[in-house]
DNA sequence: GCCTTATTTCGTAATTATACGAAATAAGGC
DNA sequence: GCCTTATTTCGTATAATTACGAAATAAGGC
């Protein structure tokens, strides 16, 4: 929980997953679009995956990288365990 | 929007929501319930005030500190605007 | 095997975040 | 006016984040 929040918490990650929220894109197709180097963006990629927001296909020497739209259901209902009128039952979410 | 989820990626801060989201309180109730030193607390407390995340009423000598449940709303409608699947509109809310 | 393209890792620097204890401020009661 | 209680600000230390360019790695085409 942590770890997205964490990733969410950086604009430049957050253009990159509005990125991938159109299509998929290789690390060279986004880079086009932001401006930052990148070996920077590929710092950013890393987060991202550690959170696991994206995930990534190899093909050949292209990577790319995809919206895992699962995790964003998980952290909606992370915000709703954590803001919702239910009692609290576990802090493990915490 | 970084603000909020800033503020949202420390475990300390969202455990300070939880503890509000329960019911109001003041920053001394609160140090009973999360072991770090009442001047960390304070900064945590700056951090959510600052992200609109809590506000706080002074009576006296305690300052009793609530949930602004309506930025919780903003951040819901934020992350839908982010991952949805309408088009982009408009980019400044990155 | 060698070049080119795509991407990451490394070394480094600057900024920001988190934490603590001690001192400062603010309000109320006596 | 002085003491007590509640909270914040200050000084400081450490760790984490973000950024860059240069060098390293990986795969494919020739």
């Amino acid at each position: 929980m942590s770890d997205v929040f964490q990733a969410l918490s950086s604009p430049v990650r957050r253009e990159i997953l509005a990125l991938l929220k159109e299509k998929d894109m290789s690390a060279g197709e986004i880079s086009e679009q932001i401006d930052v180097a990148k070996s920077t963006l590929s710092g950013h990629f890393n987060v991202l995956k550690s959170a696991d927001l994206v995930f990534t296909v190899k093909q050949g020497t292209t990577i790319t990288y995809s919206l895992n739209t699962s995790v964003v259901e998980d952290l909606m209902s992370g915000l709703f365990n954590l803001f919702g009128k239910q009692p609290q039952s576990d802090k493990e979410s915490l």
